[in-house]
DNA sequence: TTGTACGCGTTATCAT
DNA sequence: ATGATAACGCGTACAA
């Protein structure tokens, strides 16, 4: 592991390292002569620049920290890929962390990213606090209180003043009801998120805002809490059929929060001979390729992870340009956030409901897209 | 962006900077007033050291990188997940790096990695040569000559000498075969991966033994060459519903190389009417839990992803504590690797083939484990 | 046990 | 356009 370093390239081309330095990082300010002769040394010698030493000096690094919440889960895969994309298109280059839903896993990325001087972060925060509204890690509060360019993606923590990309699903959750609602469902299940991120409180609290709008009752019987990983929805599936052993609870419609518990639960639902769309309708929140495995499709609450992760890395560029600025000074709150729309994607895990008197005849909502399901196209 | 340096804590600690830093790196040369001092100092001021700086004397990181080829395909997400976890219990941070089965992509990162000084590299590679023996990158052929500890995982360079930990299929494609033939199955076609990886060719080698070893011609015309994505899966369907209508080429079952790609091919094949396990025998390759979305459950040949991160990361660890020195010495091909053995689980999407006239009773191989489907355990 | 001084590899500044 | 020199933040040999 012998290094090579500047010297030595300025020495085997006969220049001060300084003007290696300016060679070497483009600087303008150099003959053609210097340029060639350097440029042949160092690719002769294999030299690689320190990037330590470097920005120890120029303090910038040219890439950014991306901390997921669980690189299992294909929709962070989603969003990882879309954030590496933007970012290279800027010269930045990206390093992905996995906080496997844990406080503490997080706070080892964050610390060794803080340490490594990352020029920003984007982040899918894990919160503290057990309950309703979590505040943030040791190392996250660091990262703020050095004003570190930091956005957070997908979910916010209520406390913690910082730009942030989220999505909102109200209206999306309100066409899903309504298409249930439609088709006779009256009793609607959820398999939510942990209600300590915010994502899962959103989905919370627009189902029951759905619920309203279309005059059903909210039955805190019929909401099961999961982790968004697949062996909670497999859990919340058995605790469905638990619940449809009794007449007069049994959902036949269920809303399942995020694709890995989808997963869980279908498999159970299956092995346990439900025919989904028939027995029970299904909406799954997020739209991942392996769904086109399922049949029938399912219907999704979804929205655009690539625009997510695009519009993440936009933002912590503006505030990487001090552009920002000042809305880092703005007390309170969210800060300057970016809210994307869900949308409701009506597919064939949606059915009449099985009791229900004679139901409408086709289900054909007008304010829904109908997208045909099917294997997205390449990138 | 105030950085907050060892002479700052030293400073409102009270003390000389070389103390400061012999209390905060752990030497035992401090007093216990000292130590608290400055350890009070530095929790205040919320002190995070420069890894940079740090690093640019003391050469050890904690930290390595891991390189995968597709951060979207479940298989490597798994990969990841278990190198994480496994890297965790020894102390290291794990940056983890997405090539996007792009050369250039992976030679950024690696790039990146290197000027970071990580302690090692896990990387699943992507070759240089179009053809059949692929040659290291450029950034790969710095990352050995500088003898920084690396070990490939899953994939091979034929030419690269290094570690290396990878799978084999052999024998359970020639039980999938076996078990394909049982049930009157002539014509098999595959779905393939792309030419130029190590994986690829194994499981194309494999399968024409196979053939070889069950009487079976080998046929060009039943091989459609993918490269490891969904898109390229669902393009293999196509041509595969094409090669039906020829009665004569009709192949009544197909191996396909990688999970995104049986994702694209099964939508197309079930958009097209064809029933899996009925019309068409399916096998694939990789065991992801989505897979638990098709009903019937999938066939496939698969090996313990799990066993394969904690292996590498184990490899790699000996490296870094330069164990195997040695190995690193020998000359010519593969260094020292491992190779875990992939095994054949007969599942629903395997059934009698169409036209064969009254095939075996029910398919009950004796040398094939058949294991039920379902949502894994938890992690 | 503690402090002083130097160097890790690079770039910015100031001369030339 | 180029070279000498200082400094980035830290660890450590050496002296005290």
């Amino acid at each position: 592991m012998q290094t090579v370093t500047l010297r030595d390239v300025a020495q085997a081309a006969g220049v001060s390292p300084a003007t290696a330095s300016r060679v070497l990082s483009g600087n303008p300010a150099t003959s053609a002569v210097a340029r060639e002769k350097v440029q042949a040394a160092a690719a002769q010698l294999g030299f690689s620049p320190n990037a330590q030493a470097r920005s120890l000096r120029s303090t910038r690094t040219d890439s950014i920290a991306l901390l997921i919440s669980d690189v299992r889960n294909p929709y962070f895969a989603d969003l990882a890929h879309s954030v590496e994309l933007a970012a290279r298109e800027l010269g930045l280059v990206t390093f992905i962390g996995n906080a496997n839903e844990d406080p503490e896993q997080q706070d080892e990325f964050l610390g060794a990213m803080l340490s490594r001087r990352v020029d920003g972060v984007l982040a899918v925060p894990q919160g503290l606090g057990d309950a309703s509204h979590a505040t943030a890690t040791p190392a996250l509060e660091r990262l703020l209180a050095r004003r570190i360019p930091t956005v957070l993606v997908d979910r916010t923590l209520p406390e913690v003043p910082a730009l942030s990309v989220t999505a909102e699903s109200t209206q999306a959750v309100h066409d899903a009801v309504g298409a249930l609602h439609e088709l006779g469902h009256r009793r609607i299940a959820v398999i939510g998120g942990p209600e300590h991120t915010s994502t899962a409180q959103e989905r919370y609290a627009s189902y029951a805002a759905a619920l309203q709008a279309h005059g059903l009752p909210l039955d805190e019987r019929l909401i099961f809490h999961g982790d968004f990983r697949s062996a909670t929805g497999a859990e919340g599936a058995r605790w469905l059929l638990d619940l449809r052993q009794d007449p007069e609870t049994c959902p036949t419609a269920v809303l399942i929060a995020d694709s890995p518990m989808a997963i869980g639960a279908l498999a159970v639902l299956r092995e346990a001979g439900v025919r989904v769309g028939t027995d029970l309708s299904v909406v799954t929140f997020d739209e991942i390729e392996a769904f086109a495995l399922h049949d029938p499709p399912l219907s999704t609450i979804s929205h655009d992870v690539g625009a997510m992760g695009r519009l993440a890395v936009e933002a912590l560029a503006s505030l990487l340009n001090g552009e920002a600025a000042v809305s880092a000074e703005t007390a309170g709150a969210a800060v300057g956030s970016s809210v994307l729309r869900s949308e409701f994607t009506l597919r064939g895990s949606i059915g009449p409901a099985p009791g229900a008197p004679t139901a409408a005849p086709t289900p054909t909502p007008t304010t829904v897209k109908t997208t045909p399901p099917g294997p997205p196209p390449a990138t």
